[in-house]
DNA sequence: TGGAATTATACTCAATTTGAGTATAAATAA
DNA sequence: TTATTTATACTCAAATTGAGTATAATTCCA
């Protein structure tokens, strides 16, 4: 019930931030390739300087702002993440503690090279083109074998791996993440000295340094989540767009493909377009050049997105 | 892009935790009566230790369980508070950083006194009698004066308060305090000097220490919205209950009542009962009691009380 | 120039879910 | 014994959702 004594060691924060995008089919994290010994990148990250800053979001859009250089949008809070074993473990070393961000932009890089496909981090997300067979040949083995010496964990598997018939939730990305973790199967597990990590990662990809690939899946499960209920998607959209260009964004961060006509029916109804009468002009027939209507007057004022599932996107004709 | 150099002013972590349960149609808070010369109570905090603790969270159950001697079920991190101004401000002094938690218990205090009620904080969040007539009589009006020189702060009014036909969501408890914190119409904002706080506060409900009203609404807020789509409410509850008491506990809440076939429909339906072939006496015809199933074969997983609100308590017959 | 391919948009229809009731059952209180 | 209270079962229309079919307006290419 006391603070902790000038004593104890020394607490640092750092703002850590995952900076997301699209861009044609793609979907896109803002890394930062270090020089050190090691290849794995991270997510940019500065330090909240309290007397410099009235508030935390406003200290990380002004080095965002300085040093990486993109324009955002939408920007939240996370979690603040202190595991002690997950974080830098010099010893004797001040205790760094990261609050992770989420920030939305709708410049991604054709500059920089620093733009990477965030399915290259989480590839069993991706359920575009069906359930990626990863789940089945590797993942799911792996885990069953882990989950046989730790049956109390079953539960949480189930639900959020949706097996035995369970839908498989989108929005799960950090509790699929964390499970993977938790069983040794993933790098970081390895690096941070798990008892039980495997000698090699058994899941295919590609690790992050620290807990950033951790922080990462948080964003884009908050992400995924609140397209549903908030009008968020538009702040990864140019000033105009058409309705397939909206829909290819949502099925981008869903990791899912949509029914065309529901998704149109939808948005539609949710108010939240307005008609340009501009027409875009590319292959076939030529679709209407919308933008966002930024709430006024609207009906269904904060539903956002509810979207329901279509085909694969291999199973088109 | 480096860390904070040596020579600024220390940090320090706190975990601020809002201790919520239930108690016969009370929504309950923990806290801690401080023996300073201000009256206003305060949430039960406790210092984060890195060396002492892997995790802020076991960190947290410890101190909680040895000196508010309360069993926790759910806990949850809401949100990490920085901002100057509403934190401690002795000058020179270390900057505290406050981590929110949320942590739900079916052990309401009969024993002590230091269990508030919620509603206190927040009376114009009770909807359970309609809608609370300060809303009308006191907070519109005072509301809409600062927002005619607010303009741009004008559509998330609307939303937050549900204005101009827009539906009420009991959701929003966290957006609608802040509101009135930045229009300075509640006492807090008076206290921390806001250039435009009115002298006397100009909304009932009472204030708490520092920004905890602030992590008490987060709380709220993000317990009505979970309540939607996972079943927390089982740990406000007692071992066996019956429908009825799930249902004023939701109630309670949500600040909202519900219609009762309906809810009884809906929380049958999602498989998280276990009848125990018990009756409860009471007056009126003996009701089955029931327990929480911990989620085996259940069809639908994940969804929780997905509510519709019935009428108001005064208008039932 | 005239399909064929491609993309956009409009409309339909059944299944499910939701909102709001009515009807009836089983207890206690007077 | 009857009124009161509470619990539970069932109905029904409106709205929403999931999954199509039908058709329109372009470009591509033989």
């Amino acid at each position: 019930m006391q603070h902790s004594k000038p004593g104890e060691p020394q607490i640092l924060i750092d703002l850590s931030t995952a900076i997301i995008g699209t861009d044609g089919g793609t979907f896109q994290c803002r890394l930062v390739e270090d020089d050190t010994e090691t290849k794995t990148g991270r997510l940019p990250f500065g330090p909240f300087v309290p007397d410099q800053h009235r508030t935390m979001e406003i200290g990380l859009r002004q080095w965002v702002s300085e040093q990486v250089g993109v324009g955002l949008g939408h920007v939240e809070q996370l979690y603040t993440f202190a595991d002690r074993g997950r974080q830098h473990t010099t010893p004797g070393a001040p205790h760094v503690v990261s609050v992770g961000y989420l920030a939305l932009t709708n410049q991604t890089g054709s500059r920089t090279r620093a733009w990477r496909d965030i399915y290259n981090f989480f590839p069993w997300e991706d359920w575009r083109d069906g359930e990626p067979p990863m789940l089945a040949d590797i993942i799911y083995p792996a885990l069953d074998s882990w989950l046989a010496r730790h049956a109390e964990r079953r539960a949480s598997a189930r639900l959020a791996f949706g097996r035995d018939g369970l839908p498989w939730g989108e929005e799960y990305v950090l509790e699929r993440y964390e499970l993977l973790y938790e069983a040794g199967l993933v790098t970081e597990a390895f690096a941070d000295g798990r008892e039980n990590a495997m000698p090699t990662p058994v899941v295919p990809g590609e690790a992050l340094q620290l807990d950033h690939r951790r922080i990462l899946a948080t964003a884009v499960g908050r992400l995924r989540a609140k397209l549903k209920y908030r009008p968020v998607i538009f702040d990864l959209m140019p000033q105009t767009f058409t309705l397939t260009q909206l829909q290819h964004t949502a099925e981008t961060v869903l990791g899912v493909t949509l029914h065309k006509q529901n998704f149109r029916r939808l948005v539609e109804k949710s108010g939240f377009l307005e008609a340009t009468g501009k027409m875009s002009k590319a292959r076939g027939r030529p679709a209407e050049l919308f933008k966002f209507r930024h709430q006024e007057r609207s009906e269904r004022p904060l539903a956002g997105l509810r979207v329901s599932s279509g085909r694969t996107r291999s199973s088109e004709a």
